[in-house]
DNA sequence: AAACAGATGCAACTTTGTTGCAAAATAAAT
DNA sequence: ATTTATTTTGCAACAAAGTTGCATCTGTTT
């Protein structure tokens, strides 16, 4: 684990510091997406607001996570896989917002679909979020 | 035109006063999303900014506007069609926004496409932003 | 181990959004 | 047309979210 976070550090030239080893860390440990506001509470508020917000933008500009827009706008942001380099992401898979349980995951396994657009537009992204009931919250 | 306002205005039982039927005429007047600061500057700051975000949520709650969730997550509203009413809106519709000069637009002919989710998950709403080039600046 | 580059924390600030309340404007009733 | 009741507005104060400059500290390189 703290070995395939340093891979990740290395891998695109960032210095391997405690904030950066514990914000990763917790993208690690759970599947979802998490907002800025959980990261500082789940870090235990150990590092400056200031520190995760950097640290966020730097992870970003790399293409480590990518950020995922809400219907309600709050700021989410998601682990990539590997594909995304620097610069433009791969992140072309479907998010799902949970209305029940809030939590948001990222559907891999869901491609966005093609969108046909009128005459003289060019799409260079798409992103589709999905609200309605988690895998866990539609048994209820 | 200005008749079409109040019409809007009574059809939803709301009193006719100079901050609703200026923004109004704001959302009539072009074809695209506005932000919040973009409402308060071509209001030209005649109206405090507390009525502005309380005349935003009014047309929200009554359906005349709908919010748009952007990739760089700041908030976007456009004037819903008429179909749509208070409670739930029918903006089924694809949300495009022009990376070059910056304006989004509602794609009402180009309806969001069916998402085959995962066993479990159920979908309530399916937002689908779409950034590129638009008509106008995929000339150059 | 020293020197350098980069990351952090602090303070101050800006922007964005919210709430309570008194004053003003709108709508309804006489 | 005037009064009354109801909304809406603006103000002030506040809370939350995000940014910037700078001195200090930490990680990296030689």
């Amino acid at each position: 684990m703290q070995e395939a976070i340093q891979d990740i550090l290395k891998k695109n030239q960032l210095s391997i510091t405690g904030s950066r080893v514990k914000i990763l860390e917790l993208f690690l440990d759970q599947p979802g997406a998490l907002a800025h506001g959980d990261i500082e509470r789940r870090t235990g508020e150990k590092f400056d607001r200031v520190t995760v917000y950097r640290t966020l933008q730097v992870f970003l500009s790399k293409g480590i996570i990518h950020s995922i827009p809400t219907a309600d706008n709050s700021v989410l942001y998601a682990l990539c896989k590997d594909e995304c380099g620097e610069g433009h992401h791969h992140d072309n898979h479907v998010h799902f917002v949970c209305d029940k349980c809030g939590n948001t995951v990222c559907l891999d396994e869901v491609t966005v679909p093609v969108i046909r657009l009128p005459r003289g537009y060019k799409s260079s992204q798409i992103q589709v979020v999905v609200n309605g009931k988690c895998k866990a919250c539609s048994r209820d």
